[in-house]
DNA sequence: TTACTACTTTAGAATCATTCTAATTTTCTT
DNA sequence: AAGAAAATTAGAATGATTCTAAAGTAGTAA
């Protein structure tokens, strides 16, 4: 068992999940939580998150879409990617890993942790406190 | 001497850099090669170039001034950091270095080099070749 | 329940960085 | 000086994200 766990989630243990992290179950917020705190490592930006709730028979303005994950984001459960391509990605594996980026695409793959390590955070300006390390292998497809 | 080397230099150097890249020597490409190739290492934005290139008298086209930015980086004469703000940063400074980014204006800090050592490039997909490396270490103020 | 207040959602407009387009200008070569 | 190729340009277009102000919903106290 190396690999994570996908467990899809109830609407009930997904309110649960909200309540636990501050956040009142609406239906919007349930929605976006079933999809993507089910254990499942994933990569998601805002248009495709949209794109999946239609799929599933929940729409909803892409204005509350993008409110939802800065909320997901200030509660710890998703973590947002920078250095993807022009749009942020929302990965929803919390633990210390890294990327590669498909820069044609923007595409991510994650690096096996196992495969690089962090060195020590090297000393910080005066007055700042670190909030997250990204660090990303840009990839270009061999021609 | 460990720092960097501030060498203002003449429109006829910039030309030489541009020839040598391969880049016609146009008006707009020296003005930009005099600002950004002297030798200084600096993180500037395509609209603070522009501002920069105003207030030196030569005002022209952004468009002209994303085109040079991208021939400038094709050519290796400039470094794109993609981890900022919303908007690219170019880096004149070309050696193996890293950055912090204060999340909340955008800016870029130099991490000296001796501060952090890379590891190993991880094991690369099949069919990709590594573009850049890009580490980052966000920082937000201290309350 | 009811009523209240605060929090949410929403459609659509606004913003901002960047790219595109098509026409004009400049550069290099002869 | 003339022609062809390359560069510059203004302004429109694009795409991600944020903002706005109005309408809806949830938790709470009576």
């Amino acid at each position: 068992m190396t690999g994570n766990h996908p467990k899809p989630i109830s609407p009930e243990k997904a309110a649960e999940k909200l309540r636990a992290a501050s956040l009142r179950p609406t239906r919007q917020r349930i929605a976006i939580a079933e999809r993507l705190l089910d254990g499942r490592a994933r990569h998601v930006s805002a248009e495709q998150l949209r794109d999946e709730l239609v799929d599933y028979g929940q729409p909803m303005a892409l204005a509350t879409i993008y409110n939802c994950l800065h909320q997901f984001e200030e509660a710890g459960l998703v973590r947002p990617v920078h250095h993807a391509g022009d749009a942020v990605l929302y990965d929803t594996n919390l633990g210390d890993h890294h990327h590669f980026v498909d820069v044609e695409t923007g595409e991510l793959i994650d690096i096996d942790p196992g495969e690089i390590t962090l060195p020590e955070l090297p000393d910080l300006p005066d007055g700042f406190e670190a909030e997250t390390i990204e660090l990303t292998v840009r990839l270009r497809r061999k021609s």
